[in-house]
DNA sequence: TCTGGGGTCCTAGGACCC
DNA sequence: TCTGGGGTCCTAGGACCC
């Protein structure tokens, strides 16, 4: 058994927590660079203020005139966040921490789980401020889905209990399929053409035609709803695979230097984040796109990924990277943003024991083998390792963008190691 | 003028090998 | 002109999440 608590609007309750005066006012916290609106609390959902929506247009919008605009606090979310989990962490055997602000909890065994998640909200509020709401589900996904019906429920109890089959299929035939978690906007309207609109028509449909229209994705999450528990509660936190780094800029760019300056504070932030969490990494992904919303603007968005020395240093970083950049960049376009993506990562303690991290070691021992064949043949440094290290993957993707965006790419483009 | 910044997983298909 | 089959690895791209 399974609960869900996630703590509601939960930047905007961060920053009434160290600012009572907010209470009770529609407030609203901006992402980076102030862009747009990413929490808002219920007054400031009333006002009609919508997820995602920029907030240059928001902000002079009649009625909106007393509602709260608040930078983002990064630092703060994450220590608020801390306390919580600490908090739950000495009421229940085991929290999972799932997302800044969602947290699930091992409920085995607990026979009154609507009164004890009353019982860990109220805890909760009492040592954070931070007011949440509680989903109880035999599976993560039922968790998840009794959570949104309690936060939905302005007027509740704030906990929603869906622990049995009667309870579920009363919910069931009123919600829609994509207020499933798993099930977004693509799975949807792919559901929809089949005729499945509910989570009632969902759960009722066959395996095998779930299945071929949604992978096995999908599938999981259709056993989940049935009450088959298919995702575990793990409590050590998967290692990092990717990290990045990505920026919209402030104002436009359309100067190489002005690239090469924000892709070298890029780099140098990936590596400070690299190290930090202990690791290397043996590939990078450099992107670069202009602004997708404007109608004006010939658009072009491009990336490259390609593997590293995993014992490159900031400044080998930074290096890679702007020559990465360089090869992207194309005179002519007003650039929006850019970000580099780093991959492969493994903790630096286990240094790959090969020179090619992302190998496996008997390919890369093959590979030693060929170095020294051909060095022996045609002299010494013919081929060195780093070479091959470094050897482009070049590969053109058009980023997730619409049609109408997408530039047209008819070029391969290769680093010279 | 100004529209976030991160992440994960799955699949198809090509390259390559035997 | 015909043109194996099976396996693995890698990349691109799509979809999802917060």
């Amino acid at each position: 058994m399974f609960a869900l608590i996630d703590g509601n609007s939960f930047y905007c309750s961060c920053e009434r927590a160290f600012d009572p005066t907010l209470r009770g006012k529609p407030v609203v916290v901006l992402s980076n660079n102030d862009g747009c609106a990413i929490a808002r609390t219920h007054e400031a959902k009333d006002l009609g203020i919508k997820m995602g929506e920029p907030y240059h247009l928001a902000r002079r919008r009649p009625g909106l005139e007393h509602v709260i605009w608040k930078s983002s606090n990064y630092a703060l979310y994450g220590d608020m966040s801390r306390r919580i989990y600490e908090v739950l962490t000495t009421l229940v055997p085991q929290v999972e921490p799932y997302s800044i602000d969602e947290m699930f909890l091992d409920f085995t065994g607990i026979n009154d789980a609507p009164e004890r998640a009353a019982y860990i909200r109220a805890a909760v509020l009492k040592a954070t401020k931070i007011p949440t709401c509680v989903g109880i589900g035999p599976t993560k996904t039922i968790a998840k889905l009794a959570n949104a019906v309690a936060k939905k429920d302005r007027a509740g109890s704030g906990v929603c209990d869906l622990r049995y089959a009667d309870q579920r299929a009363s919910a069931y035939g009123e919600l829609e399929v994509g207020a499933v978690w798993g099930i977004g906007p693509a799975s949807a309207h792919k559901l929809k053409a089949v005729g499945i609109a509910t989570i009632a028509d969902f759960v009722a449909a066959p395996d095998e035609e779930i299945r071929k229209l949604l992978s096995v994705v999908g599938l999981r999450t259709l056993w989940e709803l049935r009450g088959t528990s298919c995702m575990s509660l793990s409590m050590a936190p998967a290692p990092k695979k990717s990290l990045a780094v990505t920026r919209s800029f402030g104002r436009a760019i359309e100067e190489w230097p002005d690239l090469e300056q924000a892709i070298g504070a890029y780099a140098t932030r990936a590596a400070e984040k690299l190290r930090r969490h202990g690791l290397v990494a043996s590939a990078m992904q450099v992107f670069l796109q202009t602004n997708r919303f404007s109608k004006m603007d010939r658009q072009y968005v491009n990336q490259g990924s390609f593997g590293i020395e995993p014992t490159a240093d900031t400044f080998a970083l930074i290096k890679t990277a702007t020559r990465a950049a360089r090869h992207l960049w194309r005179d002519g376009y007003r650039y929006a943003k850019a970000g580099i993506i780093l991959l492969d990562l493994v903790p630096s303690r286990e240094q790959p024991a090969s020179m090619f991290p992302s190998i496996d070691p008997e390919r890369s021992a093959t590979l030693m083998r060929t170095i020294d064949i051909v060095n022996q043949r045609f002299g010494r440094g013919t081929l060195r390792p780093g070479v091959v290290a470094m050897r482009p993957r070049w590969g053109m993707r058009r980023a997730n963008l619409s049609p109408q965006y997408t530039t047209r790419i008819d070029e391969v483009m290769r680093v010279r190691a």
